[in-house]
DNA sequence: CTATTATTCAACTATTTGGTTGAATAAAGT
DNA sequence: ACTTTATTCAACCAAATAGTTGAATAATAG
C-alpha cells in the first residue's frame, strides 16, 4: 500500500495509536493488556495494532496463545529523518521537481503491487 | 477537530501534501503554480492546501486574486518534538496512565467544540 | 463594460477508516 | 474432555477522505 511514510504518518495520526506506542515504551505487552485502559473493544485495539504493525512501528510475536507487542523503532526513525531532513534541505530545483514526481509515481506503483 | 498532532500527522500522511511542502521549501507559491506539476484537478490541490493550512503546516495569505502559500514551520516542529521526545521518554508509570488518558479525553472534547 | 484569471464552493462518488457485535480459532488450565 | 483465555475474523455501519465536474466569486486586464 503505497509509500512507507504514508503508513507511518497515518498510523501516528490516531491518538489511540500514539497512546499505545507510549505504553509500549515501558515494556512489551500482550494485546489484552494493551486494550485494558481504553474504552473501546478488544477487536478495535487489535485492529489498531495491525495498523501499527503494518507501518513497522510495532512488532508482534506470538508465543502460545499470547501475542506480544513491542516497539520497532525503525519506522519512527524514518519519520524522524524525513522531518529532520525537511528542515535542512537546500532549496530544491523546481525544474527537476517534475522528474522527481515521475520517479516517485513509478515507485509507488511498483510498491503497491 | 481534536488534537493538533492528529491533524499534523494526517496531513503528512499524504504524498501529494508532502510533495507540496517540499515545493514550498524553495519559495512561496500561488495555488495555481503549486497545482501545475500534479495530475489532479486544481480543486483537489486547493483542498490539500486547506488541509495543510488547518494543520498549521502552511500559511495562506491572499493578495489580490492570488493566494500565496508559504511554509509555517511551527507545526512541523511540533511533530518533530513529539517524535524526538518519544525516543527520550523515561518508562512511564502505568498506574498513572489511565489518568493521563482521562485528561487527554477531556482536553480533546473541549478542543472539538 | 467585458473577458480573463485565480480560487473556492457545491454536489456527487468511491474508498478508507474506526468503530461495533457475535462467531471462530487456538492454546492452556483443570 | 471441557472450560477458560487470547486473539482475530466477518459482516456491518457511520463518518471521513480524496478525488471529480461545473458553477460561483472576485480581482485584474483590456
Amino acid at each position: 500500500m503505497a509509500h512507507k511514510l504514508n503508513q507511518i504518518f497515518s498510523a501516528l495520526a490516531d491518538p489511540t495509536r500514539r497512546d499505545i506506542l507510549i505504553m509500549l515504551l515501558e515494556d512489551d505487552m500482550a494485546v489484552t493488556d494493551i486494550a485494558e485502559p481504553f474504552e473501546m473493544s478488544l477487536a478495535a485495539i487489535s485492529k489498531h495494532l495491525i495498523v501499527l504493525s503494518n507501518a513497522g512501528l510495532v512488532l508482534q510475536e506470538r508465543r502460545g496463545r499470547v501475542k506480544w507487542c513491542k516497539l520497532d523503532t525503525e519506522a519512527m526513525h524514518a519519520a524522524f529523518v524525513w522531518i529532520q531532513t525537511f528542515g535542512q534541505l537546500d532549496p530544491i530545483n523546481l525544474d527537476t521537481f517534475e522528474e522527481f514526481l515521475e520517479k516517485e509515481k513509478l515507485l509507488n506503483n511498483s510498491e503497491s503491487i
